[in-house]
DNA sequence: TATTCTAATGACTAATGCTTCATATGAAGA
DNA sequence: TCTTCATATGAAGCATTAGTCATTAGAATA
């Protein structure tokens, strides 16, 4: 049994398995950005979005280039553009693509 | 901003992020199992399997029938094994399928 | 080099999620 | 229907993770 899989998968989803984090990847889907632009778009804390770039840059779904006073950030298209994709799918295909799945529940419900 | 996506994501990703439901998944990829398959495969508890089964049934990633006084699990091959790949994928493009990325150390690391 | 802008880090508390233990449910056979 | 096998559920304690606040570091410019 492959459990290199299984810790390999585990770094990768809890990675992933976070609402600041996703959000952040949904606004490096647009376009590169500094960390000061992330924190306006996010309406959250700077050292909240620093702190969780850095897992989004160590399991490399973002790059960092320094430009400059900044840091900019890009997402890792090659990867992520396919996984979201997936997830959309399922959504689609097993969620009915309404409400009534567990997935697309409101916090609220 | 599709702030949908985003809570999507994150049902979809925390319940892959728990190393026995991902142990649970590795064992599927072969055949649907029992219950007690599955714990004597993973040497895990009865409950705690059962418990862990929940979110991934919830989320479709497993689907469950009934047989006499069983509960086969099967595996949702159409969502799992392209994300599985994905994952993959990601590890050798990134990663240089090698231990030096964050997302294959050992525990111990 | 003092100042300002930008970003990262550390420590602490709060919130989540996991595992375990005990118990309940449900189906099948004696 | 009583017993046994198979599985699910609930509650509780524990561990992990996230978010906040305060501080530090690094780069550019005056």
């Amino acid at each position: 049994m492959k459990r290199g899989l299984t810790r390999l998968c585990y770094g990768f989803f809890s990675t992933l398995a976070n609402p600041t984090r996703l959000a952040i990847i949904e606004l490096l889907e647009e376009k590169p950005m500094s960390v000061t632009e992330l924190v306006d778009a996010l309406g959250e804390e700077q050292s909240m979005v620093s702190h969780n770039l850095r897992p989004l840059v160590r399991c490399h779904f973002v790059t960092r280039e320094r430009r400059g006073k900044n840091n900019i950030y890009s997402l890792n298209h090659v990867t992520m553009d396919p996984i979201m994709k997936a997830v959309e799918a399922h959504a689609t295909d097993f969620c009915g693509n309404g409400t009534n799945c567990y997935l697309q529940q409101d916090e609220a419900t």
